[in-house]
DNA sequence: GAAGTTAGTGGGGAATAGTGGGTAATTGTC
DNA sequence: GACAATTACCCACTATTCCCCACTAACTTC
């Protein structure tokens, strides 16, 4: 499982580390291999047999629906294989980076079955928005018996 | 499968670079010709074969009804036969490129069995709008269990 | 706290991919 | 058939990617 945040830099080429807690994870999947797709404002990464099972759960769906197309257009269209280099880093292709608006400054946070990079800033943003709706965010989750 | 994006600029004659790993599954499938059509706001590109068997299927279709002749003009009838050049490029034809918007900054997005060329910066407002009625799209997220 | 190990960072250099433009061939028009 | 416009082909240049190796910081172990 991934857990916990990690500041990493991304260099001038791109390239990513990715925390070696993570790497360990894969390792133990026995597959070096990730998928990295786009989130709403981040990235996020899958061991690549977790998101070959997710992706075909998709492409049994009819292609016509607009709803399966605009899922497709949104979350999965963007998906790229990624192997990790043999400094255990992997690199972002460059249209990633931008609609994730990665600067140099990036947070890898663990989300269990998956992870998601975000540019720093933005993380910082987004939980402040998260923050200042917490109210309703908590009595929605006491709503659902959390 | 044609997956991830790609940005690639279109030149002043109107040829578009198609990304290398695009070009490998159009060579595995020993096929480099590409048949590309106007769809909603984008072009779509399809494997020849590919297209001829769905070009088939809906020229069975009763072409006394208005929603199939509909259907035929809006997305059969500009679909036109490209070849790439022997750097990897398709020329775009003129009225498909105006059909779509393409300025210089132009997104090749894989949707596993054909790929969309975008204009970069209608692809970012059709992601955006995809964003804003993502209400509907997390709970069809839900109902696929993602 | 010294020495060894691991994690993360940076950059050189070769190979590959993408871009731009000149010129020849083709097409269409008069 | 002559001309202009478009398309195809070729070459040269630039950018990106991939595969190295080297360095530093942090953490372990003794």
């Amino acid at each position: 499982m991934f857990t916990g945040w990690s500041v990493h830099s991304l260099d001038s080429k791109g390239r990513l580390a990715v925390p070696a807690r993570f790497r360990d994870v894969l390792k133990a999947l026995r597959d070096d291999r990730l998928v990295i797709t786009t989130s709403d404002r981040c990235l996020v990464a899958y061991p690549q047999e977790d998101w070959r099972a997710l992706a075909d759960k998709i492409s049994r769906l009819s292609q016509l629906d607009p709803r399966v197309q605009a899922f497709r257009r949104y979350f999965i269209s963007g998906a790229t294989d990624c192997t990790c280099d043999k400094q255990g880093r992997v690199l972002i292709p460059q249209a990633l980076r931008e609609m994730a608006g990665l600067e140099s400054q990036v947070l890898l946070v663990g989300m269990q079955s998956n992870f998601e990079i975000w540019d720093k800033d933005r993380w910082y943003s987004a939980r402040e928005e998260i923050r200042a709706n917490f109210g309703d965010l908590s009595s929605f989750m006491a709503e659902l018996g959390i």
